[in-house]
DNA sequence: GCGGACTGCTTACCT
DNA sequence: ACAGGTAAGCAGTCCGCG
């Protein structure tokens, strides 16, 4: 259960850390209040107390800015099902003598891998651990086989009471009630679905108040320590806290500024305060840290950056040092969590941690989860960069600095009318999930709550992973990739050179697409009956089911089509007020995060209902689906020159050709095919997933190329741009021979300028993701690796996730890091064959030769590595 | 003993 | 811990070469 699985660091037994907690939210000073009644209040989180024995909803109420308790009064209590008959159950000394038993009772479910109904033992316990807490102890492990026994307790609450997170409440005579709205759209979004069978049209009904309703603004603080270190550039163990906590600055929805400083002997007063914020001094270091629980718990959102793993940890192991005592520190410490006795901590680290929120929500925009780079790319703001150690700061430099933090992560979220906080919302709504947990899961985790949710509300019995495998099998189609669990996507070979008025088709979202037309669900595919064994999906040996919708297939189908039907196209439409067409474009993004995830957690082996059949049939489908419509293009005389997975890239076709092929698919494939760009012109290389288009504005795509990948050295990427800027102002067939002569130039520079060595380290660096720990590199010793082993020796930390910025040198091992290195070491000639990749990508689609490029001589390029 | 062909590892990208 | 497919650079290995 999910108290016992939290805590079980620190050294301390789960039961004891559990009872730390329950005194943390029971005796905190702090504790919200629990009204009789309350306005219009939002669900924030869902836990459950411990003291209190039950499940206990924190709500949010916009108009006062605070945070209520509600205590679950409906009597709902753990369990978990087996198919043990109740009387062996009853007659079982182990379960009925368990002192957390409460009792058992027999309940009907729906099997959906036997596609019957089924009579299960529902085993209730009086608290979440007897189910699941004490391993070979706990109900479900002296049961021989149980279900459902592994889903958190706040979770199961949720699923039973349909509780959805993010969604407005009251509490009305002590009990929490929905709150209906009137929504806007919502009678015109039903219309589109009136000819939908029941099932879907039911589906809607509870999905599209989620969508619609209102996003309240959340009264929130953002917070940030600095720590005494007697290392420069060492962060202090937090476990250990042994340093002094120097200060630590608020920033907040509500206007507050304010850095509370801790007077140490020695430290300048300095001059650069920041603007506008005040500066609290303390002479006790435990007297600020007090002063600075009682403002974290004043609001009802703490953010932080990394606080899990380093500024509420330290501030907790620190509190326990200078002698808090129990009650008195707002903060409870999980595995790998830190959480707030009365508000919710959200640590924005974890959540643009997120791959799918980095990717798809953000659209790649920071391409490392650090706040400088985050802040960098979506305020535009850095970090203030620091020219001496932490310990040497004057008081105002110190406090500039520290409020900086605190500021950008306020602003993280506040940007673009609160984005990440709507959306925070949404995924919880989507997910079911308590802030906490959207903010801190991965998308499996997403999908697994919001499937499971949907499985209860119907009275779906939660199949166990292994029964799934057992029931459907495993792939049965060979990856292309070697150690890949089954075949992917088509990328059709480019026709290299420049193509003029090219059009981009593209099926939108096609796998979901797939999955709601061909009823892709892991309870239908290969089903039991013989009359579906005949609807067979191409390319595989697996058939789907013809009598029942399956439940994955229902709800990702739904959430495909309101948004391809309501928020994709009214996110665009200027028509619309600002204020309403903003809230769309957010639902559309949430949407299409949830969508994109949602084949590949069929494909991903921990994924709970895993199904190697349903992930192998939506890639077989979309590999028949891309090409059928190649075949029909090329029969409809189009010239298609490139494409991948889900699109093709056409030359000059008419625009009845574009038409003809889209009513086609739509007729044939049941896919919408759109139009997704028109390209002035696109330059294709040989390679696959590399190209660089220009649209009729001059704005550029540049995919793959190597010339914008993070890794390559900057005096490479510079000249990239600059010929990307003298290639988006080509307008014509024509205008290419006079482009052609400026991008010689630029390349000709690049290389002398490189020969003359005119490139400073930083320009030359290779800046290389470290993706584990140094000692974790047992089989090969990448160059990055080798750079990082010379920091770590010269005593620098180095772990995973750090960018090692090196360069090429002439010695023995021929890297070195940028910090260590020296100009005159540099191997130059090292570089010349990086250039050449980079450029030979853009220069072989223009049809113009390199190595004359450079001039080089005839002999020369006989004696050129890699040019046979 | 050395170099080319090859495989495998690693990172970063595309859809 | 969402998936598979593609590219690039380098490490390491094998094999043939008097």
């Amino acid at each position: 259960m999910s108290l016992a699985d939290y805590f079980e660091e620190e050294g301390v037994e789960a039961e004891e850390v559990e009872e730390e907690l329950e005194e943390v939210l029971e005796e905190s000073i702090y504790e919200a209040e629990s009204p009789r009644n309350t306005d219009v209040c939002y669900v924030l989180s869902v836990t459950y107390s411990g003291k209190a024995g039950k499940a206990l909803v924190k709500l949010y109420d916009p108009s006062k800015g605070c945070i209520y308790f509600w205590y679950d009064n409906t009597g709902h209590k753990p369990y978990c099902l087996t198919n043990v008959p109740i009387d062996a159950v009853k007659r079982n000394p182990r379960i009925v003598t368990h002192e957390g038993f409460d009792h058992v009772e027999e309940v009907v479910k729906y099997d959906p891998l036997a596609d019957s109904e089924v009579v299960m033992t529902k085993v209730v316990a009086k608290d979440p651990l007897s189910i699941g807490g004490r391993p070979r102890k706990s109900i479900r492990d002296l049961l021989p086989a149980a279900w459902e026994a592994h889903i958190k307790y706040h979770n199961c609450f949720i699923y039973d009471t349909g509780i959805v997170p993010g969604m407005p409440y009251r509490v009305v005579d002590g009990s929490l009630q929905p709150v209906e709205l009137s929504l806007e759209g919502m009678e015109e979004v039903k219309k589109i679905f009136e000819d939908e069978p029941p099932e879907v049209k039911e589906a809607l009904n509870e999905w599209l108040p989620l969508l619609l309703s209102p996003a309240p603004s959340i009264r929130r603080a953002a917070m940030d320590i600095e720590v005494y270190s007697p290392i420069p550039d060492r962060v202090p163990d937090p476990r250990e806290a042994e340093y002094k906590v120097l200060c630590i600055a608020f920033s907040a929805t509500d206007g507050l500024r304010k850095v509370l400083m801790l007077r140490r002997e020695g430290v300048e007063e300095g001059t650069e305060w920041p603007e506008g914020v005040e500066v609290e001094f303390f002479e006790d270091e435990k007297r600020m840290l007090a002063e600075a629980f009682k403002i974290m718990t004043s609001y009802p959102v703490l953010l932080t950056f990394n606080g899990d793993g380093f500024d509420l940890r330290y501030l907790w192991h620190r509190a326990k040092r200078l002698g808090f005592r129990k009650g008195e520190v707002p903060i409870a410490l999980t595995k790998d969590s830190a959480m707030l006795a009365a508000g919710v901590h959200v640590d924005l680290y974890r959540f643009f941690h997120n791959r799918s929120v980095q990717v798809y929500a953000f659209g790649n925009k920071y391409r490392e989860v650090t706040l400088d780079a985050i802040a960098e790319a979506l305020i535009g703001h850095a970090k203030i960069q620091l020219s001496k150690p932490m310990s040497e700061l004057s008081y105002a430099e110190l406090a500039a600095y520290c409020f900086r933090d605190a500021d950008l992560t306020l602003r993280l979220t506040t940007f673009q009318g609160d984005l990440l906080m709507k959306l925070l919302l949404l995924f919880m709504r989507l997910s079911k999930l308590p802030l906490e947990d959207v903010s801190r899961l991965g998308i499996s985790g997403w999908i697994k709550n919001m499937l499971y949710f949907e499985h209860r509300r119907r009275g779906y019995l939660i199949p166990r992973p292994e029964d799934i495998v057992g029931v459907k099998g495993q792939a049965t189609t060979r990856a292309k990739i070697k150690g890949k669990k089954y075949l992917g996507a088509i990328v059709l070979e480019p026709k290299p050179g420049v193509h003029f008025n090219v059009l981009v088709l593209d099926f939108t979202s096609l796998y979901p697409s797939i999955v709601k037309t061909r009823n892709l669900s892991y309870e239908v595919i290969n089903c039991p009956h013989e009359e579906c064994k005949s609807n067979v999906i191409p390319g595989t040996s697996h058939w789907v089911c013809l009598k029942r919708r399956g439940l994955t297939s229902l709800i990702i189908g739904l959430l495909r089509d309101i948004r391809a039907y309501w928020f994709k196209p009214r996110s665009k439409d200027k028509a619309l007020p600002e204020e309403l067409r903003d809230w769309y474009g957010v639902v559309d993004r949430s949407l299409k995060v949830i969508l994109n995830a949602s084949y590949g957690v069929m494909g991903a082996d921990n994924f709970p209902l895993y199904c190697p059949p349903v992930a192998e049939s939506t890639t077989a489908v979309g590999r028949y689906i891309i090409t059928r419509t190649i075949e029909k293009a090329r029969e409809l005389g189009m010239e298609v020159i490139y494409g991948d997975t889900d699109s093709i890239f056409v030359r000059q076709p008419s625009e009845e050709q574009v038409k003809e092929l889209v009513d086609w698919s739509e007729r044939e494939l049941k896919v919408d095919l759109d139009v997704d760009k028109r390209y002035r012109y696109v330059a294709l290389p040989s390679l696959k997933k590399n190209y660089v288009g220009v649209m009729e504005d001059g704005s550029v795509d540049i995919k793959g190329m190597m010339g914008k990948k993070r890794n390559t050295p900057a005096f490479i990427k510079a000249a990239f741009v600059e010929m990307m800027r003298l290639l988006s102002e080509v307008r014509s067939p024509e205008g290419f021979e006079e482009a052609k002569k400026a991008v010689r130039d630029v390349v000709q520079s690049c290389y002398y300028k490189l020969k003359n060595r005119q490139y400073s380290l930083d320009d030359l660096a290779f800046r290389v993701m470290l993706s584990k720990p140094v000692s974790s590199y047992e089989k090969t010793t990448p160059p990055h690796v080798k750079a990082a082993k010379l920091l770590l020796n010269r005593g620098r930390e180095v772990k995973a996730g750090d960018i090692i910025a090196y360069v090429k040198t002439r010695d023995s091992l021929g890297v070195k890091p940028v910090q260590l290195a020296r100009i005159d070491e540099i191997d130059f000639d090292g570089y010349l064959s990086h250039i050449r990749t980079a450029f030979e990508q853009v220069l072989e689609a223009l049809d113009v030769n390199f190595d004359e490029v450079l001039g080089v001589r005839r002999l020369e390029w006989f004696l050129t590595p890699g040019k046979a």
